[in-house]
DNA sequence: TCGTGATTGATTGTATATGATCATTTCGTA
DNA sequence: TACGAAATGATCATATACAATCAATCACGA
């Protein structure tokens, strides 16, 4: 292989990845150790790649890649402060190492941008949410079985003998068309379905929903209050919204909207 | 040959393949080694091409946009005339709408791009495969349960009550580390045992096999060839290679890569 | 047929790249 | 803090790529 091979792919594979190692390099270009130590060098003085002790790191934070089937294009981009602000509150409960579950949705999926340096369990229905924990974040990562539905952007199967049922997560952080006294309430049928396998499958429910799920209502009740632990949503609720939840005993965390936040999301 | 010859197909090669060392040249052109670096000078000269040592780099670097965890970007970029070559003609099999399994690995991700318009059923292990499928096609896509293997980049669970038990395709598609009389022959144990788990799920099994592979030994077998139906390979494969397959009653099919057709159709 | 210039292939010496080895540094951990 | 494991850098012998030279070959016209 010819030296600007070498090069190249050793670039590709820093892009792609934001970190090698030199044992990854060493299996997958089939040089010396020296070589590819050396290339690193080259590389790293041409200030292409950071030289870091035991491989080679991006020099720029990583361009975002292009998400496959990125979800909900459409609710993808509303709330944004709101979400991230939820998402970021949902991050700090989750404790280093712990096995959580992550159910689909675009709440949920702000969640990921948290998870990055993380060393987590995780286990989702979410393809997309699988593929950017993929892509930027080391977390081991585990999916159900079953078919993707490109709409919803889950994978879900029609069958029981599921390997969900092998695995066990801490914390279950979902989102909800709507939450009221009643519970958590979908609107499609298919997510019902999704989240009710996910539901069995932990014992602490996090329910990240922005103010305004909190007066929307629907047909379908996933599960009542007494199955939610904490309740986290933006400061935008009114006190006798909340009140409902407190009662049952459930945590109530109020994620503050900051600035930078909103910031970004106008960017 | 004559000189203008050989600088056209000196340029479509470095076109097609971004870098072409004077070793290929060397065999592709029957040129002397003195003559090939002349031609590469020469061509470099008039700026037609870049000189780098052992060979020559297009001027342009034809950037392809990645996706999601893309695979092992390095053996990605290898013999990829003969793997699209074998995928063309493993699409040639599948008919509209049937049921078929895609295990993992670079020579069946050659697949997917044949696989655009089609309507089928697809089971895959393999993560980027389900997302390539999933962002270029309209196929109905169903993974296995599992953890996701940054490393091998395909979904096993552990566990027996898996989804994929639910799954009957009518062709299986797979790569191998090595193909010879022993049947597949595979390197790594997760693969072995996630192309394991395939196998059961399949009456036929199409081997896709570049011919270098035909070459390579390891210590596990995954199949015998009582197993295989079908061997797609390159015209590479020496006859006395390819004979024990045809003595077990394999069908064998030899995808043409021939480059200099490819240079002449272009020219 | 011969001669001429251009092209080509082989040879050689030099420069560069590579891989193995070993001493040194760094890191994680007991 | 001290230890062992891993990573690193330096060194050297070897392998490979390169440019220059020269002889052989080829194409072409007289």
């Amino acid at each position: 292989m010819l030296e600007r091979e070498r090069h190249n792919l050793i670039l590709k594979l820093v892009e792609e990845r934001s970190i090698v190692s030199v044992a990854d390099l060493l299996d997958l270009l089939g040089a010396s150790e020296a070589t590819i130590r050396r290339d690193i060098n080259t590389l790293a003085e041409r200030g292409e790649i950071k030289r870091i002790r035991g491989g080679a790191e991006a020099v720029r934070p990583r361009h975002q890649p292009h998400l496959v089937g990125m979800p909900f294009a459409l609710s993808q981009d509303i709330d944004v402060p709101q979400k991230r602000a939820i998402a970021r509150a949902a991050a700090e409960l989750i404790e280093p190492g712990e096995s959580i579950i992550i159910n689909g949705g675009t709440t949920t999926f702000a969640l990921v941008e948290f998870l990055a340096d993380r060393d987590l369990d995780i286990l989702t229905n979410s393809f997309p949410i699988a593929a950017k924990l993929l892509a930027t974040s080391r977390n081991r990562i585990t999916l159900p079985g079953g078919t993707i539905f490109r709409e919803q952007n889950i994978v879900l199967s029609p069958f029981e003998n599921d390997t969900v049922e092998n695995f066990w997560g801490n914390k279950l952080f979902t989102g909800c068309y709507g939450l009221n006294r009643f519970g958590i309430m979908e609107a499609d049928p298919l997510i019902v379905q999704a989240q009710t396998k996910l539901l069995k499958r932990t014992e602490h429910v996090v329910v990240m929903a922005d103010s305004s799920k909190l007066r929307r209502k629907s047909a379908m009740i996933v599960a009542g209050l007494e199955r939610i632990s904490t309740i986290i949503t933006d400061d935008g609720a009114r006190p006798e919204e909340l009140e409902p939840f407190s009662a049952a005993g459930i945590k109530l965390i109020v994620a503050k909207v900051n600035e930078e936040d909103e910031l970004k999301a106008l960017a």
